[in-house]
DNA sequence: ACCGCCGGGTGCC
DNA sequence: ACCGCCGGGTGCC
């Protein structure tokens, strides 16, 4: 459906996939995102048009300007009606209905992409000339060009450089001068990116310290990429490709003019490597960098300290970054001074365990009689949930005044303490909650919910203001516009509606996988220092507090993509917080536009974003648009311009595109790999990597069974090659491949061979069923990280079509949605329909090998495995091992002969929650003796972010 | 639009 | 005059 954003480019934009508007084109097209650009790359020509109606719209264009063409099919006066749009997505007229009608035509039918450029700029206000250039596929050449002739129109032939040149000119979107485009292959990207970074290290030398809160010592490159990061985000530059002239702000590829500045993106891609500490840098920004490049004001335990880097500000390196930021000017020290305060507390959760003491003060200047104690917040701590603290045990009332933003407000603060606290506790837990709050004088519950209660109605009608905007305003919707009025009302209206309790956003929401959130968590643990009381919540599991106001008092809110995949499209709570900064871990995995979670992730609020990613250009140039469209870089949250501008260009192998392509990341990406150096010396000195491979021979048994199922494979793959079906049938052959495998590991673990390469055609309607269950069983009870092609994310609610394919239940469903009957396989393009789904039934629990222990037998990987670990053992009884799989089975299998030889072990994979995982890499790391010296790890679960040092590197 | 088009007013030079 | 011409009203799709 998307596909057809480059035709009908007012159907793309955030307003389609945030509100999920229907598009104005009805049509749906079968055509991806690739083939837009690898495709339609023939110029058959242009033609000069003519652009009417100026004087109805605000929009304006500049001489040279690259103006959008929108079809509105549903336009009442001419259902050819094709209307044009400049940068900002505001409607600057129509194409002139004759010739509208000739392109309507071609539009429709995607016979050709029209792009259009304004030569001249305004020269009346009433007409406007735009030259239309025509792009395609070969074979629509003829077509195109009798359609116009038709319409008694004729397309100027595009031949040599000179024509090409000067549509260079124009913005330099087409063709290069060379006629024959250089197709650049991965190879060749990925070193122009690597090269890009390389160079880009000499001038990213510049570091700064992390707040005194951070306890871990900064690396020489995380200090660099501290400071890149806070400058980045106190940054008032213009974005990339955006200029200052005569008074306007103007895109240089474009030719967008603007009276106003576009936004600054507030942010960026930190591209690391795994193992630079990029988790370690984030935790110091949201440290170091609150507002104004004040340090986040935290609390200390014992109420000694009031976030002193604030008050050093002058030296604080911060500041250099900050200085460019128009409003920057540090808040004198006396507003720090504590005078009259007034503490109130009060024991409000009747919770067994979680003792409220609410710790509130007043200002100098504030009524200061009337403050209430109330209850502050009502979040039901289920004790299951390791709620991240660093400080376990703190005084009843301490309470620092802190300078929390320019605004010099009221902080009221309010926290908990545990009444009984055990000392021990591995998960210390800890409630502390500050409300930012200005008129909390008359009653502290009132007056909060009153201003949560219009800050959500702001919010909200921003969204209804959304709706609300004509079509070619609709196109920006990120809400932010600079160029109409109506959207300048917008803004400030955003403005405003963070404004109402006159705070700046105050809390940083971090999104990762799942299966590093526990790493999240300790690391935040462990580079803080002990006495900070850093507010974070963990936003996860069932109970989790959906509360606008509680969250939007968090210093870091924590969850998953899931979580927030979830929530998205049921008014989660998490879209209506206007957050300080969006942290995305492990950001390349929005890449699919079409996936949910990119969409509920582009629908947050936010003031600042970042991505973290170990590979920000995973495939090709195509990755790189959600990350602008995450960032908010305009104009490229549009996919027509990313399209026009960068993507194809690139793709075709102009080199200017890759040029800008390189200019935009070198901005706004800081990457490092672990042979990067920094001033001269290498940033990582890691213990030199020991590959011992063993291969281990398979008993006669063992091989018998092999050669067996191998034959039979090999028949029934062939038989399917043979009848062409091999794309139809990929899960019996994935089972072949992944059953030799299983019995590598053990013969156990497979069962007889007739049971899952069940014959493929004709059978009843309980056959199928049957059999596809079987399938779907096999694809995700063996361990194997399935990927859902659609998101390409880990399954969630696995469903398994009748052509056979695995698929998230959630992104399938929307597939089928978009598409009604006319709904295609994403990987076969069988007919599917939502009905024809199977959900995955869980695993049948059949006999673990654990179970039985007197059917349980060996197998030569187990008995290889076995002799290792208890050589090591016998060499030093300390010595802690990881033992990997993707098979979870083999893992149950090899807890037998580990009990057996009396080893202390722990495991983690993906059955189990959040806190046994915890549990499972804490007791590992537990140097006392008897502690565990084996982990039993699944590939799938383990296999990113988790953090498993031990001993001296920690 | 410093146009084109429409339709009403008008009618030798 | 069932014309031509004049000049005011008007104007995207």
């Amino acid at each position: 459906m998307r596909g057809l954003g480059s035709r009908r480019f007012g159907g793309v934009s955030h307003a389609d996939l945030q509100e999920e508007e229907p598009s104005q084109s009805s049509s749906t097209s079968e055509s991806t995102h690739d083939q837009d650009a690898e495709e339609e790359n023939r110029c058959f020509g242009t033609f000069q048009g003519t652009i009417v109606g100026l004087r109805y719209y605000t929009g304006t264009v500049n001489r040279g300007e690259m103006v959008a063409l929108v079809r509105q099919p549903q336009n009442p006066y001419d259902r050819n009606a094709v209307m044009v749009a400049n940068v900002y997505g505001s409607q600057v007229g129509h194409i002139k209905k004759e010739l509208a009608a000739a392109l309507a035509f071609i539009m429709d039918r995607n016979l050709a992409r029209v792009e259009g450029v304004v030569p001249y700029g305004k020269t009346n206000s009433f007409t406007m000339t735009v030259t239309l250039t025509f792009w395609g596929r070969e074979e629509n050449q003829e077509a195109v060009h009798s359609q116009m002739k038709n319409h008694g129109y004729k397309l100027n032939a595009v031949k040599g450089s000179s024509s090409a040149a000067s549509w260079d000119r124009y913005g330099g979107a087409g063709s290069s001068s060379e006629i024959c485009p250089v197709i650049l292959t991965q190879e060749e990207l990925k070193n122009a990116f690597d090269k890009l970074f390389d160079d880009l290290l000499e001038d990213r030398t510049r570091e700064m310290e992390a707040a005194e809160a951070v306890r871990t010592p900064l690396l020489l490159h995380q200090k660099q990429a501290l400071y890149w990061m806070t400058s980045r985000e106190n940054s008032s530059d213009l974005p990339p490709f955006w200029e200052q002239r005569s008074g306007l702000y103007f895109n240089v590829l474009t030719n967008f003019g603007a009276r106003e500045s576009p936004e600054s993106v507030l942010g960026g891609i930190l591209a690391d490597d795994m193992g630079l500490g990029k988790t370690l840098t984030t935790i110091a920004l949201i440290l170091s960098n609150f507002h104004n490049g004040k340090p986040l004001p935290v609390k200390y335990e014992g109420g000694a300290s009031e976030s002193r880097p604030s008050t050093s500000s002058t030296a604080h390196p911060a500041q250099k970054g900050a200085s460019r930021r128009k409003e920057d000017s540090p808040k004198p020290l006396q507003t720090l001074k504590r005078s009259n305060k007034e503490y109130v507390q009060t024991a409000a959760l009747e919770e067994e365990d979680d003792d409220v003491v609410i710790v509130s003060e007043t200002h100098a200047d504030q009524r200061p009689t009337a403050s209430q104690p109330k209850r502050a917040s009502r979040r039901k701590e289920d004790s299951q949930k390791p709620l991240q603290s660093s400080t376990l045990k703190r005084s009843h009332k301490e309470s620092d005044r802190t300078a929390a933003s320019e605004d010099d407000d009221d902080v009221v603060v309010v926290s908990e303490t545990r009444a009984d606290q055990k000392p021990t506790a591995s998960q210390p837990k800890r409630q502390t909650v500050k409300l930012h709050d200005v008129d909390f004088g008359s009653s502290l519950d009132s007056s909060r919910s009153a201003s949560a209660k219009s800050r959500m109605k702001k919010g909200s009608g921003q969204t209804v203001k959304l709706h609300d905007v004509d079509f070619g305003s609709a196109l920006d919707s990120s809400g932010s516009s600079l160029d109409s009025s109506k959207s300048a009302s917008t803004k400030s209206q955003v403005k405003k509606g963070s404004g109402t309790s006159k705070k700046s956003p105050r809390p940083t929401l971090i999104i990762c996988p799942l299966s590093v959130l526990t790493n999240w968590m300790d690391q935040f643990e462990q580079h803080l220092r002990e006495d900070v009381q850093l507010n974070l919540y963990l936003f996860y599991g069932p109970d989790r507090c959906r509360q606008a106001s509680f969250l939007s008092e968090q210093d870091v809110v924590l969850t998953t993509y899931n979580v927030l995949t979830s929530e998205y499209g049921k008014n989660s709570v998490l879209q209506k917080v206007l957050w300080l900064r969006v942290v995305l871990d492990e950001g390349h995995i929005i890449r699919n536009p079409d996936a949910l979670q990119s969409k509920a992730v582009l629908s947050l609020n936010a003031e600042r974003r970042w991505i973290l990613s170990g590979t920000p250009i995973q495939n090709s140039v195509k990755d790189v648009w959600m990350l602008m469209c995450f960032l908010r870089l305009k104009p490229f949250a549009v996919r027509e311009w990313w399209m026009r501008v960068i993507q194809r260009p690139v793709m075709m192998g102009n080199k200017e595109g890759l040029k800008n392509l390189q200019a935009l990341l070198k901005v706004l990406t800081m990457r490092r790999t672990k042979l990067s150096k920094a001033n001269g010396r290498p940033i990582l000195q890691l213990p030199e990597k020991k590959v011992f491979l063993q291969k281990v021979v398979l008993s006669k048994e063992e091989r018998e069974r092999y050669e067996l199922e191998k034959a039979e494979g090999r028949r029934i793959i062939s038989r399917y090659m043979a009848d062409g079906t091999v794309l139809r049938n990929y899960a019996d052959v994935l089972a072949i491949l992944v059953r030799l495998r299983l019995l590598c590991c053990h013969c156990d673990l497979v069962g007889k061979l007739t049971e899952t390469a069940g014959t493929a055609d004709s059978s009843s309607p309980a056959e199928l069923r049957e059999r596809l269950i079987s399938k779907i069983r096999l694809v995700l009870s063996s361990g194997v990280d399935e990927e859902c092609a659609v998101c390409l994310d880990s399954l969630r609610q696995p469903v398994i079509t009748h052509c056979a394919h695995v698929f998230c239940k959630p992104c399938i469903c929307e597939v089928i949605q978009s598409k009604q009957l006319a709904a295609k396989c994403p990987l076969c393009r069988a007919n599917i329909k939502s009905t024809e789904l199977l959900e995955y039934p869980g695993d049948e629990e059949d006999s673990r090998p654990t179970d039985r222990k007197d059917q349980w037998r060996s197998s030569s990987k187990v008995e290889a495995l076995m002799t290792v670990l208890l050589k090591l053992r016998s060499e030093d009884p300390t010595i802690k091992s990881l033992v990997v799989s993707q098979f979870t089975k083999f893992l149950n299998i090899l807890e037998v002969p580990l009990r057996e030889s009396k080893f202390s072990f722990t495991r983690l994979d993906g059955t189990m929650n959040q806190k046994a995982r915890a549990r499972a890499v804490s007791e590992l790391q537990d140097p006392s003796p008897g502690s565990p010296t084996v982990m039993l790890l699944s590939l799938k679960a383990g296999g990113v972010g988790l953090n498993l040092t031990y001993g001296a590197g920690a």
